[in-house]
DNA sequence: TTGTTAATTTGTAATGATTACAAAATAGAA
DNA sequence: TTCTATTTTGTAATCATTACAAATTAACAA
């Protein structure tokens, strides 16, 4: 995909196949992966990759602005392609992190003249599937 | 302290000496303190503490309503005894958390039908003591 | 092409938080 | 006291992440 490969240079990165693969399978995975999950994706058909390359090439394109992670979970980190301002929801019973809009933003008191970089909003319960199953 | 203990049976949690000092800490100390902060806090006055028992007593607290978790940061958990809702802001400066309340609550668009349990507003960036020496 | 240097990737070992587990200590009731 | 259930403790295991140095690859000048 050229247009990956775009918008990675846009971002300073350079696209090695590595990068473009991890790339891609974040942008088209919508389940929130972990590295784990990113490296046995790809692993069967790059059979070179490190775990170690995931856990880099997140960092990068985290600071780099084209992924954000994701902490809804303690013990485990989750990636996501989509930088746009959106919210996250976990179901404690199927475990799918699902994203949602945030249709009117909250007003805080308290930190005021603050710097904010980073927004989250982390929701935890179950999820219409799993909700009747209880 | 009677009102901690009162707290604590009201939630059946038997308030043993442990529990007690742990609670009692958690209580007072309002820089959601991770388990070891805790473990080192009352470790000199409490020489036979095993942060084993930190951990199970903070997962006690937390399935019987006395103290929440905090998600804010990907490698560690932190505690708080304040179970009303408000956000938490972590300065990656001096690293502080900070709480603030939500002066309006945000609208979400995407999870109707979901039944939610938990929800964390969670920011990072600067404090107003950190940013002016960036 | 070849040679040289910088960037990237890789594998292994280390770290650090949390959990599992079983033994020891304690509390509560008969 | 004695018996039983609960709580606490210490040690070992687990698991995600990071550190680090060697190996590979890319970039590019000669």
């Amino acid at each position: 995909m050229t247009a990956f490969k775009e918008h990675l240079s846009k971002h300073d990165i350079k696209p090695s196949v590595q990068r473009l693969k991890i790339y891609e399978y974040l942008h088209n995975s919508h389940n929130h992966p972990t590295a784990d999950d990113i490296y046995r994706a790809l692993a069967p058909s790059t059979p070179t990759l490190s775990k170690t390359t995931v856990y880099n090439t997140m960092k990068l394109f985290i600071s780099n602005g084209v992924a954000t992670v994701l902490n809804i979970e303690g013990n485990e980190l989750r990636y996501d392609a989509d930088t746009s301002t959106h919210g996250h929801f976990k179901c404690k019973g199927c475990g799918n992190v699902y994203d949602f809009r945030i249709a009117r933003a909250p007003e805080f008191n308290g930190v005021e003249g603050f710097r904010i970089d980073k927004y989250e909003i982390n929701l935890k319960g179950y999820c219409n599937v799993c909700k009747p199953k209880l």
